[in-house]
DNA sequence: ACATAAATCCACCTTTTGGCTTATATAATT
DNA sequence: AATTATATAAGCCAAAAGGTGGATTTATGT
């Protein structure tokens, strides 16, 4: 089989250069362009045409998921896969939907990229084996113990959350969402039910790991 | 001047595999071991005394810091590049005074990856200048606007407001620190003084802010 | 040796939360 | 018409946090 003229697409120089060796040296496939984001790579696409992209979700500027759904509108038939960490779960669907062809893990090794590499370009979709495993436990596991998130708050809650995030008491977000203090007393162990936190700054902590603030304006004071 | 032996740790194969063919091909190191966590590496130290190690932050099980204070009891000679990320500023000020070596970001090239660890084999420090900027950046602001920040605070008090951020209370933090309730309570005291801080939920805002707290922690629940 | 800062602890008191219960009005759903 | 979810409000009591003012011990530096 050819071998197929690839672009990588990632932050990080030094990730690239060590992929690039490795895919130069091991002869897997030709690596004709590098991008460090999703604008660089839109616009290298259509002027290097390649056969594939292995592409990186978590990047500046334009991430993978936009970059993926313009590069499939300028060029349909372009195989993609995508480099993936743990913590990137909550895109597997929308990126499978965009005709995204395959999933690999950071943490697979250079086989199983050359796999990958093969399947896609065949027409087959590959799929990370212990990817796979991951999302099947995650989906098992959401819905036997149903974690408290944001979906269960109701807008008046996640207003009061967001109030108690800014450091105010109950008197104080009364006084600013024209209600009695009480019911604010209220919405707060409501809140704390629903979330099972035993305290208000846990409350806060919630928040944070439900991305209700936002942390970066907080960052600057 | 010899080629030195380093350990690569990193949680990602791909990326390790990369590095090393990079190392390797261009005659920098030899790479006589990998790990893919901080227990593996601690495992592996003794065995391999390697002279360098690049040594990536974020990591399950155990992660950069704890690592790297770990290898340097265990060998402390032992010399320590670190791979950070942008989002890893927190760290900077930990890790120095443990004892590393070397900064250098993961979005810098083998060029610069290749000084460091010359620079670091004959006993000089090396910090990515970029990193060095995005720190004097992140200093002047913090200066010219003397707002309360963790300078202030004593190491016990760092202490406590970190389990704050745990969600405890005073009695579990007593119960934590082997003190009593009140002398938490007088730290806690001395915290909202020291910061400005009206109420506890803001000493948890204080801490975020100040980066103090790793969100990333937070995040996995 | 002395001054200073830090860490430890206690008492007293006020305010705020936390947990439990109840209640009403409104809107949406069945 | 009856049920459910939401927002509103209140009362009660206990627990925790917040504000003051002390006191002792232990390092640390000059």
């Amino acid at each position: 089989m050819k071998k197929p003229d690839i672009i990588i697409v990632d932050d990080h120089l030094i990730f690239r250069q060590g992929l690039k060796s490795l895919l130069t040296n091991e002869n897997i496939a030709n690596v004709i362009g590098e991008a460090s984001d999703g604008n660089e790579f839109i616009a290298l696409l259509l002027h290097l045409k390649p056969d594939l992209v292995l592409l990186d979700i978590d990047m500046p500027h334009m991430n993978g998921i936009e970059s993926a759904q313009k590069a499939l509108e300028l060029m349909p038939d372009l195989k993609i896969i995508i480099f993936t960490m743990f913590r990137d779960e909550e895109y597997y669907y929308e990126m499978s939907n965009l005709g995204v062809m395959g999933f690999i893990l950071k943490s697979s090794g250079i086989s199983e990229l050359e796999r990958a590499i093969q399947e896609v370009m065949m027409g087959e979709c590959y799929f990370s084996n212990e990817l796979l495993r991951r999302v099947i436990k995650n989906l098992s596991s959401k819905n036997t113990r149903k974690k408290p998130g944001i979906e269960d708050l109701t807008a008046r809650e996640k207003e009061v959350l967001q109030n108690i995030c800014l450091g105010l008491n109950d008197k104080e977000i009364a006084e600013k969402l024209y209600i009695s203090p009480k019911t604010v007393k209220s919405h707060r162990s409501n809140l704390l039910e629903k979330t099972g936190c035993r305290n208000t700054p846990g409350l806060i902590l919630f928040a944070i790991k439900n991305k209700m603030v936002n942390i970066k304006l907080l960052a600057d004071g």
